[in-house]
DNA sequence: TCAAAAGTGTTGACTCTACACCCATGT
DNA sequence: ACATGGGTGTAGAGTCAACACTTTTGA
């Protein structure tokens, strides 16, 4: 228990002025594909609300920070990796008056797209941090804190929408060369089909600048072509869901 | 001035717990077709930060209410449309800590799409309401108050690429029924471009649920077809922006 | 030598654009 | 009657899915 202050002190200590203030957080779903199988990191609740729960690693925002700036924070606290590594966009904010059991706090959703990591390092509060499988995640009987499961779900639905026609799949590759054949499991593990590799290949030589040759098969198989990504920032005509019938 | 409390009861006033708190808004990109233009909805701010610039509608919103109800509220109150007769998503949170001279203030940006109505109620805070076409207020020499440009570049690009795959053109409309010749020019104008009035018709008419007709018209002309919103919620195919080359 | 994976070629179905053309009505 | 705008028909270009086929190497 502190002294008795004056109001005006409060007001500068908590930055208030003449409007309600809330509690900002940034939550990060991570996916990564893990053993062919798309992944996402949740940690385990050590703190008060929802403790126990597995939930979105994330945290609040500090007051001198861009809000993208406290994700990819919180995306090298959390998992360890670099914006360089990983691709990092926002999704959505939340604000539903009774989504944190603390109080009125808005989560700001972001998405992030790493390659496959072993190593994970656990955040200050929280017990334990795995990779789970998606759909294990979304199942019924999966218990996820907060309203982090509709987070999940639309997170979810914007990476498998968005590459379709942003160039930001390889970004769950480990090395920055690739082949065909690993580009395009990324597109079957991520939307669930599976795809022709001769129509696929040729789609995706067919937009420019979405792959660069950087190696050339040694004529032909067994020693495949190496590809990194190319300069363009969206992919058009973009590449369809639904795989083959 | 206040008496001296114990920071409890501000903590508890102020609903704040461990947790850095800060401000969030929540602020709109009210847009309408106003004779054939593009135009967006601007308040002239009456207050502190930014006085006498142009800025969006919005506000702080309260710890009662979700993020969408606040921007639904803010919609009624200061441009005075329900959420039957227009169209409100989310765009995207900016929260830039010199965004704001007030503090850590966090905008969580609302997109409208509303029919044009010629009167609008100014809010409280705001010395003047004006609908702006979209180029002007774009235009170098058009001041905007805090990151508000950003924020209407960034919603005139959302609308431009949603109406390509959803089916939600028609609210800019005044009427829910309406002609194909009005439907293609919400498109034109938002678009920028001209589009073929045949191949228009027929794309949209093979798009099952995009459009259902009410009346034919008179075997033809000079009584077109009246259409009302069919039940689609994409359009898929999508329309291809472009036009005529 | 056979299996597996890379990569090419081809065909039929579908789609889109441009443009010609017809139709009905208000003036 | 004719200009105007709604609406239909169609030919050519392009795109896509499916699938057969060739090539190369590891086992």
């Amino acid at each position: 228990m502190t002294n008795a202050q004056t109001e005006e002190e409060f007001l500068s200590k908590y930055n208030l002025k003449d409007y309600p203030s809330v509690g900002v957080t940034v939550d990060l779903s991570v996916f990564t594909i893990r053993d062919g199988e798309l992944s996402i990191l949740l940690i385990e609740r050590g703190g008060h609300p929802e403790k126990g729960k597995w939930a979105l690693p994330g945290g609040f925002v500090e007051t001198t920070e861009d809000l993208f700036t406290a994700a990819s924070r919180e995306l090298e606290e959390e998992v360890g990796l670099t914006l360089d590594e990983s691709y990092l966009e926002q999704l959505q904010t939340y604000g539903n008056p009774n989504r944190d059991k603390r109080g009125y706090i808005v989560s700001v959703a972001y998405v992030a797209l790493v390659p496959h990591i072993s190593g994970v390092t656990a955040g200050s509060d929280a017990n334990n941090a795995h990779f789970f499988n998606v759909d294990e995640v979304l199942s019924d009987d999966f218990e996820l804190a907060f309203d982090h499961r509709q987070i999940i779900t639309d997170g979810l639905e914007r990476v498998r929408a968005k590459i379709e026609y942003a160039p930001i799949a390889h970004h769950f590759l480990t090395d920055d060369v690739f082949t065909m054949s690993e580009l395009r499991k990324v597109y079957e593990t991520v939307w669930g089909v599976d795809l022709t590799p001769s129509n696929f290949r040729r789609k995706v030589q067919s937009v420019k600048g979405f792959v660069e040759t950087v190696k050339a098969s040694a004529k032909s198989n067994r020693q495949p072509a190496l590809y990194k990504a190319g300069d363009a920032e969206v992919i058009y005509p973009p590449l369809q869901r639904g795989g083959i019938s």
